[in-house]
DNA sequence: TGTAAATATGAACAAGCGTTCATATAATAA
DNA sequence: TTATTATATGAACGCTTGTTCATATTTACA
């Protein structure tokens, strides 16, 4: 390909990028996987992937602190990861919806290759 | 649901973690998300979503200095997020394969929802 | 060979953030 | 009501990391 087709190739990428890429849009999808790329909350997310857990249990299971597996199941359930019910003097966490489920899951595919 | 069978339940979800769950493949499933959950390597994985660039195309299309598109295009190269080629005086990137896109596209669904 | 253009790199600084520690709150049981 | 269990929270500390600035390296071309 010479020097001028490749420019405009360059181009056309740059403007599809324009049109399609705005900056919330962004912000919103890299923060999805800032949440999910941090040892501690993935374990708690893989965790919940194989059914919902009681904060004692998800500490145990985890092995990790009471306190930041807390932290942890806040910032999950603020970035809408995780829900929770309360049942009882325990609460329940569950992963949020089944998107969640698929991204995991695609990441582990990646992985395991 | 009475205590002993959620009791149960719960046992076998860390029970079902434990067995598949190992640290290694946690480690690098989180790390995978963590290099694309940032906002700046977000967008220049997205512009190389629609196509290759060079550095220079790169670092018009996101808008950040060229300093920090090299030190954020060396961290997705080692991630083996995106691959190079060199051509002429320039270094062309793109996307590293397929399961890249498929895991943006994810992403992508879930935030426009 | 020397100059300009393209890209990479290293050090330093600031900001973000995960953990810990101590403690608070909530709910149940006695 | 009191004690106990389960969970949440706030402050502080230390580590990680993204950006900037200055500079090095590489390649093409005159």
């Amino acid at each position: 390909m010479d020097n001028l087709n490749q420019e405009r190739e360059h181009l056309s990428v740059i403007d599809r990028y324009c049109e399609n890429c705005n900056e919330e849009t962004i912000l919103k999808m890299a923060n999805i996987l800032k949440i999910l790329g941090e040892p501690s909350r993935m374990k708690i997310v893989l965790a919940l992937s194989y059914g919902e857990l009681c904060v004692d249990h998800i500490v145990k299971c985890v092995n990790l602190s009471q306190s930041s597996v807390s932290h942890q199941l806040r910032i999950l359930k603020d970035n809408q990861i995780i829900k929770f019910r309360k049942e009882k003097q325990n609460v329940i966490y569950y992963l949020y919806d089944d998107h969640i489920m698929e991204i995991i899951n695609l990441v582990r595919e990646h992985v395991e290759e």
